[in-house]
DNA sequence: TTCCTTTATCAAAAATACTTGATGTAAACA
DNA sequence: TGTTTACATCAAGTATTTTTGATAAAGGAA
């Protein structure tokens, strides 16, 4: 019983630190332009993205990783090229019908 | 037809804004697990929730600060005491249903 | 009034996050 | 082969956030 309950403490307070480092990655204003970009242009490299985003590459490929490794990212590489898209179903899982308005083309 | 896109991109430049104040604020652990405290209990004191988190009295207002200036929570205050409880309409706006979840009495 | 309780706020220190410019790596191409 | 392009990563500096302990404010009780 009381195992259980402590078991259950220490799944929600994982639970916890996922949805922290997901939320941390959503919560600045130039990531969520980026997301808000690859929204409306699907897949992007990131030599197109930067002059789009007015930052430099190691900035840019900074915020980047952050995306890609909460999961609210994806990447494909092709030859040096490196193509980034949104990960929908992430989107979907984390935000409301209203805010994925913001990240889901051609809802709303 | 400039002047229009300009202001598009000033407003959801504004908007990118408000959401990372939003996010941020939930992007932490600790105010993660007042939110779900909040959830279970309804509203609460600072006196009563300082225990239940383990933390001393003045870090715990910092991190409700933080959540009540993004609107994420409400205070209402009697005599010397400050109860604190969740916006629902705040949260619904903002999360999934999925994840609302974690932060909506009596749904899931 | 004086003392106690509850909460907010402050300033300093500590911890994190971000930016910048440089360097490294690997593929493409001449 | 040497050169260029695209991208990642590193180290140093800067900025922001969080923690801590102390103090302040304000209501309630003696």
């Amino acid at each position: 019983m009381d195992l259980q309950i402590s078991l259950k403490d220490v799944s929600t307070e994982k639970l916890f630190e996922v949805y922290e480092t997901k939320f941390k990655a959503i919560a600045d204003k130039k990531r969520l332009q980026i997301m808000n970009i690859l929204t409306e242009k699907g897949e992007m490299c990131v030599c197109d993205l930067a002059p789009l985003m007015e930052m430099a590459q190691s900035r840019l490929s900074y915020h980047l990783k952050i995306l890609l490794d909460a999961g609210i990212i994806t990447k494909r590489t092709e030859g040096t090229w490196s193509y980034y898209m949104l990960n929908q179903k992430e989107i979907n899982h984390l935000l409301s019908e209203e805010l994925c308005c913001l990240f889901r083309p051609s809802s709303c």
